[in-house]
DNA sequence: CCAAATTAGTTCGTGACACGTACTACGTCA
DNA sequence: TGACGTAGTACGTGTCACGAACTAATTTGG
């Protein structure tokens, strides 16, 4: 039986975890585990640059840099907006969404590898618990 | 009910949820995250830069800076080894020692105000299978 | 016992990332 | 239409991470 670490340490430390299984993923693929949550963002959206820092958590400047490298890499396009003449409009390029199963195959091997010592009861209780904590949050 | 994310898009959530938990904290403090994470493994440790680097995942050069930044702050001291004349043992200041007990009850908040809505029995479960995630993974 | 190989750390150059501030261009509203 | 607010970009600064090249100390093999 292994120690109980308390819900703050074994939180931070799974995160760290999960973390870096992340980060290694995307550097598999050439990229950063910023770009790697960029272009799961825009799995299922279409949003200005407002609206995409929100997303991430990010500044709008910090927004327009990472764009900016990711548009230099051919993963994504900025349009822009039919609605505002201010506002540009990023979207996956073929070749984003491309990365972004890639990445999303990737990922789940990775942290499923993480969780092999699990029984199958407790990865689906981890995976509900996780989904509550993430369903709980404020927006 | 909450609907269930499947333990990949669950898992990767609530690790950046408790990332951008811990980077405020840090932040607060005028700190980044991974100043956090030095202070934090410094706790019960006075490795030299090699084992240091292990336990933050780092390469050896990416640690050295690390520890340059940290010192510039008085967080950390630099200690040639009597054992080794190549080595150095990193340990923390007073100031670092201080700073990190203010992170560790500033994170404890910030985390456990993630898991309000759990009840307590999930709550204790989450840490149980975090702990039990963590714990087996190898080294 | 000493030269060669190994090991510990640092330095340097490069690139990603994040922020705040200042700026431009467009939109709104009074 | 002129003042104000909003969307996004540009720029300067600092952190972080890496690999390659380097120094110094230790270990090993002959």
């Amino acid at each position: 039986m292994a120690e109980d670490l308390g819900i703050v340490d074994g939180l931070a430390q799974l995160t760290f975890l999960v973390h870096a299984a992340l980060s290694d993923v995307a550097a598999t693929h050439g990229l950063t585990i910023v770009q790697l949550r960029l272009l799961g963002v825009l799995r299922d959206r279409t949003p200005g640059m407002q609206e995409l820092g929100r997303h991430l958590g990010l500044d709008k400047s910090s927004t327009s840099g990472l764009v900016d490298r990711a548009e230099r890499r051919g993963l994504v396009a900025r349009t822009p907006s039919p609605d505002d003449g201010r506002s540009v409009l990023v979207s996956l390029t073929d070749a984003g969404r491309e990365a972004a199963h890639a990445l999303e195959a990737a990922a789940g091997q990775r942290i499923r590898a993480l969780t092999t010592h699990l029984t199958d009861t407790q990865r689906i209780r981890l995976s509900a618990l996780a989904s509550a904590v993430v369903a709980g949050q404020p927006l």
